[in-house]
DNA sequence: CGTTATCTTGAGACCAGTCAATGATTGTGG
DNA sequence: CCACAATCATTGACTGGTCTCAAGATAACG
């Protein structure tokens, strides 16, 4: 028990820092940091019209390192797309502890759910820029468009075919098999765009990682030790990495049925708005 | 690594006998069981037609227990929906090992992936009946009916919040936390239909709770007795309970954020085909 | 009513979490 | 530009919860 509320402590102050560093005080419960006050380095955009999809009026909005998108609790005002740089999302639990729920590279919608309010916190790894849009502007214009409505439910079910494989990869493998399953996604997804046997950006942190795959910071700096001893991979500073033997990652977990499509694959470019 | 091979063949077995019961030798890997000769026990459907959703033709289908809606692997060609009994989601891994990905009640849309395979078993946990459509018609339909279409879409992000939900419990909970967070939900959703206060029917066996918590089947089983033991809940049979002392139940997991929408509480009633 | 499958219970081993200390990196202000 | 502080990463020793293996009890089924 007493472990716990020393975890918690951690995690509270983790959580803090992490929220928006402008932020000094630490707040009476969790509940009330996410839920309530503003953020001082998160004004508000504003957008309008109602149009079809091509022609809907995206606003620019640049986030400066660690600054947040969205509020876990805030009202859902705007849909989001990643332009460069790479987004955390994070639920928040009234214990203290928090989940990374999953990381949103460029091209990638930020956030999806239709709900009136926000389920987790979206958050800036480094300087990142994203295009916005009013939800309800967003969902009106996509009403109109069958196609287009018809694509975004595929990356919804995209999104829910990978955490059906995050939850597979969380259970059914040991934290080895599960640092090994995630980097050979990353590395995959990586290679897509950039081509093949460079190093990898390794945007997120240590606990990042460790949040994802339900792990301790400790266990997954273990592994990535091992993993270097190993000759698996090689790690240049604290965000690059470059695996070294595929073949062997490939063999540590035991893979999921190969005719499972992976979904990391095949990410589809729904709509790129303008510039 | 011994101890690897033995719960593997364990578990090919198990799957085996789940899979159906009619196929009796045991094939050389897990994927050719799961994408390959037809189960004797699960006859095709036919049907045809685009409509609107309202006069879709959907066709009924009885199915005797342990009867597979589909298999993994399968082409996906219609789309289904329980009338009444319980079907259970599996996904198997080609060491053998299965996921319990969910467990889908009367009212629920079986699959809503949007693929051209199915990435999961679907099988019926007893004699169950259910509601079949083509998936070309019935997309078509939905595309023809915006407000239908959103419906829909809103059916897959909330089956995705639950999804998080699930990581959530799985990973930021300890294995009495899971039980206590799964047989809570449960209950929930049994209250919300036949009233409070009796005894909620558990379909599943103590291997399919074990497989979606990501456990065993003895730690189940060693925390039934748990609370059993310290009254918090009380056991009629094999499919029987009825929550004694809800608080202490939710006082044992750390509980999710308060301002998170629980998503079980809130399915919508979208479309119900005719009798 | 015998057979099979499922559930329960126990003993032991091991993986990963926890706590604690040090090293490396990043960021800040003088 | 450097010194200092804060954050992050690494490593080690220890603990504990959960899996594994194995055997017996109970329930389901033909």
């Amino acid at each position: 028990m007493s472990k716990h509320r020393a975890a918690n402590m951690r995690m509270k102050c983790r959580e803090k820092t992490l929220r928006c560093r402008h932020v000094n005080e630490l707040p009476p419960s969790i509940r009330n940091i996410s839920a309530g006050r503003a953020c001082q380095t998160c004004p508000r955009m504003h957008a309008a019209g109602v149009q079809r999809p091509s022609d809907l009026p995206w606003s620019r909005r640049k986030l400066v390192p660690r600054q947040h998108v969205f509020h876990q609790g805030d009202d859902q005002r705007y849909v989001y797309i990643v332009k460069s740089g790479f987004v955390r999302l994070c639920s928040l639990l009234s214990n203290g502890k928090s989940q990374i729920i999953g990381f949103k590279s460029p091209g990638d919608f930020v956030t999806l759910e239709y709900s009136s309010k926000h389920r987790f916190n979206a958050q800036a790894f480094a300087a990142i820029e994203l295009r916005s849009v009013l939800t309800a502007a967003f969902y009106a214009a996509a009403s109109s468009d069958p196609q287009f409505f018809l694509n975004l439910y595929k990356v919804v079910c995209e999104d829910l075919s990978r955490v059906h494989d995050l939850i597979v990869t969380i259970t059914k493998h040991d934290a080895e098999g599960s640092m090994a399953a995630f980097l050979l996604d990353i590395d995959a997804r990586a290679s897509a765009r950039n081509g093949n046997g460079d190093f990898v950006s390794l945007p997120m942190l240590r606990g990042d990682i460790a949040g994802y795959l339900g792990l301790t910071n400790e266990t997954v700096s273990r592994i990535f030790t091992n993993f270097k001893k190993r000759r698996l991979l090689e790690v240049r500073g604290r965000h690059g990495i470059r695996l070294i033997d595929r073949r062997a990652l490939r063999a540590i977990p035991g893979q999921i049925a190969s005719d499972r499509i992976s979904p990391a694959m095949e990410s589809p470019q729904l709509f790129s708005p303008a510039n």
